[in-house]
DNA sequence: GTGGTCTAGACCACA
DNA sequence: GTGGTCTAGACCACA
């Protein structure tokens, strides 16, 4: 119990609930949060905590199995996966490149201007590393 | 207005044609260099140039309309439209931070760090910034 | 209806039915009976033949949606995606000689010889170009 | 015995390390480079040469003796078990085949045709017949 | 019409 | 105990 991973869930959020469990996960991954190794709250212990079907946590298991994201440890549950990283670094960065794009549109269509978009960005990085710093 | 603009395609690029045509659309109205009222290439002329089929093009013309970043000028072409911003200012900025976590993860799984987020987001900032001022 | 793909289930085969909806879409792409842009049968359409429930089609659809072998076609159906091949020669044949190798220890396992191998898998073959030379 | 067989590691190569040593062990089981009632290297000795977690290469061995492929002798260590094969020679051959058209599912999508299939599979045949002439 | 999400509940394999 | 599959059926967005 002590310090363990808990989803949280809002039911009136525009994304399907499913997305928000996988978005959550990836996130404490990304975060150092959850490592490779740790453990996840058990579908049925996570569907009754939210008060939701097991199935929709399943299914964000399945996904984010299939992703690589997670591992199922056979009649144990599911675990972080060792995070594999490939390609060449130029590629990786014309991946994230590509999202940054995406960014730079909503922006607009939003009526954001680039400061604005700094200025939301820092303090994400930050707690990021501070996290990670702590964690350590 | 006419040759203002031009459309690129990566045919290898992993994402569908009509996405890539519909990702440069919104950018360029993002940096500035199409505005509201500018007419884009027509579908023919954009097919023939690219030696793609005319139907791709019609397909991302026809979802941006539907999205509300194009409008149809009968007989004439596709304009852009004029950008509406709704919503609170917090739910926008909320919705852009939704985007930024993605980043973040993005980031995470391919293995780049916080530093490098910022020194591929930053010129991708200036350079619209100075569009904007350039266009002016 | 004229040559339209069809599905087909063994329900009493050991992989789960989604699994081989999924498998049947990639072999019949991979044999050129199935091209970019063709749509595949709806999902009651399929759900209704073969006596199963729509989300078990549903599943396979989005499963294949996910790995980028389809594209939905928002209210018209699921449609074969554009095939985009990524990475250097020397990876890709990389990662079907790890494939082959689970074939070589699969076969060992089944008691089966390099000749029973090699006398299954040629005819496969031959049969997958006769179809795409038919089909030009 | 000793020293016979060692195994070896991609920290990179996107399969988890468990899985690699477990790929590694049938797949000498398959050439005749390791026969029934061969030891396997200890779990301490493996770990130690390569660097890993000891419960890597114990979750390795677990698995393979839950799936028939190893026996675990109490206090001395894992050895190969007697392979045994079941069911008639047909259905040995359908699920070979099943397995068979995965690869050209997968050929298809890495872009490599059918004659790249044979030239990558007929040396890692052949050098499997060669092994078990020369360790008969 | 199209596919997507979610629920309630049965049954399964694996450990 | 763990997750996976499947059903029956409701309701949703999009076109």
């Amino acid at each position: 119990m002590y310090g363990k991973f808990r989803f949280y869930v809002y039911p009136s959020a525009g994304a399907p609930i499913y997305q928000q469990l996988m978005q959550q996960v990836k996130f404490q991954i990304a975060s150092g949060r959850l490592s490779p190794g740790d453990y996840l709250p058990s579908v049925r212990e996570t569907a009754t905590e939210l008060q939701i079907n097991p199935m929709t946590v399943s299914k964000a298991y399945s996904i984010l199995e299939r992703e690589g994201v997670l591992t199922r440890d056979r009649g144990q549950g599911m675990i972080v996966a060792t995070q594999t990283t490939r390609g060449a670094l130029k590629e990786r960065r014309d991946e994230l490149k590509s999202l940054l794009r995406e960014v730079i549109v909503k922006a607009h269509q939003l009526g954001l201007d680039t400061n604005e978009v700094m200025s939301l960005l820092k303090p994400m990085l930050a707690e990021l590393d501070k996290d990670k710093v702590a964690l350590k």
